[in-house]
RNA sequence: GGGGGUGUAGUUGAGUUGGUUACAACGCCGCCCUGUCACGGCGGAGGCCGAGGGUUCGAGUCCCUUCACUCCCGCCA
């Protein structure tokens, strides 16, 4: 007899009432009746009740023995459930298999814990069994999420006349960026491939080479520090196109943004997204990735509080910092004195000496630990600049620009979620437009590209740069593309025309002779008849998170790592043989206890 | 590299100001049960309280160290 199944455990309806089925699936559920036994049959389709009855005697003895998790083959008839038996909650709900054969394909031990979802199982434990943590629904369901994401933006791209080329991952260490992963050579003793941190490089050359339309789901690899959206390897909807403009590119990613949230959501996104400027966003938000789902924007206070004699604020703007407010209406009830000192110390993540709060009172006067240091008046411009009044509370923060932009930026999305105002059933795309080009690092004396050395300025400041003048004026043609508040996209126009990229090369500090040096091969290609172009990277597993609702990148990754990097399963990175290391003439230099 | 959280049966949790034999639910094992779908009933097994050290007459509980997982800062052009 051959075990094939000739539906799945989601399939039957009372439509094959009758027909003779075989079914094969995990045990997800025994119920002995000590007459009648009831299975739930389980596969990723969905769950079939099985019904066997002590009618069927070698039948009945076998599914005695089932255990949950056990792989099971049935053999019977579909029949409607007897009046009234009818499950609303399974879409097979209406029919039960009566099985005249029941077979026991695989036994399991009992499983390290439920597959049913409810009880959260510590992260540990089902990394380490994976497998089973994969049976679980939230998991299938996101894997799924992830497959038909996957599926439309290939489907939407090649429509578009994208080909999709794959790149090495076996590649060449760059300089600057993350710190690669790299991978001795046995051929080439002492040589290194390097795993790409993205295909930039590649995807640029594929240009020269007259793909005009190209993309990937690429993976990469960055060996930094994890975090709960970032992993050791992730992968991107890398994209480049020829021949284009911002104005050209937009529109297919808003496109595409658009099929992929109405087929895998069914939710109608705008035609187009939202655009702002990059100074508009650190000024009101504090952040180049503003989430717009609500208002709560920062006001700057350097003005207000200009002839000051408060030291906090007197010392900030002497050393040309910035004092910054964060204006919440109608919250000085709703925030305790706990919650202050909570707030307080998160602001000290991100570097702030201090965080200094203001609640409004009815008579018109202001408490907070320095409260005592406004004056009436200060208070009349302090209303008028935050259009705050009673009830209302203000938090303020004064320290480097750098400082109070972050941590006023990132505690309005704290206080937004404490207070309920994001609207999560919203999603908000927005284009950020205008980064800065260069930044000028003061420790180290130098310039460096806030994006890669191979972004284009925008048309308009092309003179600056080649002129080598007012630099820190020079805006990139680099954009982002930001939902709710987290950065799905990154992309640019890159440099085609050599006296450009001469001339960006001079102004990180790096003559045409270092840079051939450090970027050889590709500067090289640049140098056939580059055509104009420019492309993005899509986040494919933060686009992910945010289509399944997860704040966890390993929540949509069939075999992630724990935040030390580490495979839990396979227990890896780990040590290889002696041999090895001799094949690949590499030598250990390690203290004994770590090496063992 | 730095800061925070968590760690108690297989699992998820409770465990008072330090005080007899560490508790519950689910799971597991056995027996019973012919219509359940969170099946039900009776019985049972299961613990170095993450590990190590200390304080104490006495530690799951207090202190120190350390490990694991996790969240954040740095880092991620």
């Amino acid at each position: 007899m051959r075990r094939v199944r000739t539906h799945t455990c989601g399939q039957l309806t009372a439509k094959e009432d009758g027909q003779t089925v075989t079914l094969m699936g995990w045990a997800h559920k025994r119920r002995d009746h000590g007459g009648v036994v009831f299975v739930d049959l389980r596969d990723r389709y969905g769950l079939t009740q099985i019904v066997v009855d002590p009618s069927f005697p070698d039948a009945h003895k076998e599914a005695e023995k089932i255990r949950n998790e056990y792989v099971v083959l049935v053999h019977g008839k579909v029949r409607k459930r007897p009046g009234g038996m009818t499950n609303a909650k399974l879409s097979t709900g209406e029919i039960e298999i009566n099985v005249d054969h029941v077979e026991i394909l695989s036994e399991s031990k009992p499983l390290p814990f439920p597959i049913e979802e409810g009880n959260e199982v510590s992260e540990s434990l089902r990394l380490k069994y994976r497998y089973l943590d994969l049976r679980r629904p939230n998991l299938q369901r996101n894997l799924r999420v992830r497959h038909q994401t996957a599926q439309v933006v290939r489907n939407y791209l090649d429509r578009h006349q994208f080909l999709e080329i794959e790149t090495p991952i076996l590649y060449k260490s760059t300089p600057e960026g993350a710190r690669d992963f790299v991978v001795p050579s046995r051929v080439n003793p002492g040589t290194f491939y390097a795993l790409p941190q993205s295909p930039q490089t590649l995807k640029q050359l594929l240009m020269v080479a007259g793909f005009d339309r190209y993309y990937q789901l690429a993976r990469c690899f960055r060996d930094e520090d994890l975090r709960a959206d970032r992993q050791p390897e992730f992968s991107q909807i890398d994209i480049e196109m020829s021949f284009v403009d911002e104005e050209v590119i937009f529109p297919i990613f808003e496109g595409m943004m658009k099929e992929v949230f109405k087929q895998i959501l069914n939710v109608d996104i705008p035609e187009h997204f939202q655009r702002m400027d990059y100074d508009v966003a650190m000024r009101d938000y504090g952040v180049d990735k503003p989430d717009t789902r609500f208002e709560l924007k920062l006001v700057e206070l350097n003005k207000i509080f200009e002839g000051s004699e408060f030291n906090v604020f007197k010392s900030a703007l002497q050393s040309g910092g910035l004092i910054k407010g964060l204006p919440v209406k109608a919250a000085a009830e709703k925030f305790s004195r706990k919650d202050m000192d909570d707030y307080v110390k998160f602001v000290g993540a991100y570097g702030a000496k201090g965080l200094l709060w203001y609640k409004f009172a009815a008579d018109g006067t202001v408490s907070g630990p320095a409260a005592k240091f406004l004056n009436p008046d200060d208070i009349a411009r302090l209303k008028n600049a935050t259009g705050l009044d009673a009830g209302d509370v203000l938090f303020v923060i004064a320290d480097q620009a750098r400082v109070t932009n972050d941590a006023l930026g990132s505690l309005r999305l704290k206080v937004a979620d404490r207070l309920g105002l994001i609207d999560k059933t919203k999603f908000n795309f927005l284009w950020v437009t205008g980064f800065p080009l260069l930044q000028f690092e003061p420790s180290d004396g130098r310039w460096y590209a806030c994006h890669h050395p191979f972004t284009s300025p925008s048309p308009d400041d092309t003179e600056k740069l080649v002129s080598g003048k007012d630099l820190g004026s020079i805006r990139a043609a680099a954009y982002d593309l930001v939902l709710n508040g987290t950065e799905v996209a990154g992309g640019s126009l890159r440099i085609y025309n050599q006296k450009v990229q001469s001339a960006m090369f001079r102004a990180l500090g790096m003559s045409d002779e270092e840079a051939k040096d450090k970027f050889g091969f590709f500067i090289e290609g640049l140098q056939y008849g580059t055509p104009p172009h420019g492309g993005m990277a899509f986040g494919m597993d933060r686009l992910v998170m945010l289509l399944c609702g997860t704040d966890a990148i390993r929540e949509v990754m069939a075999f992630p790592k724990t935040q030390r990097g580490q495979d839990l399963m396979s227990e890896c990175p780990s040590h290889i043989s002696p041999e090895q290391l001799a094949e690949l003439h590499i030598s250990l230099r390690m203290p004994k206890k770590a090496a063992e």
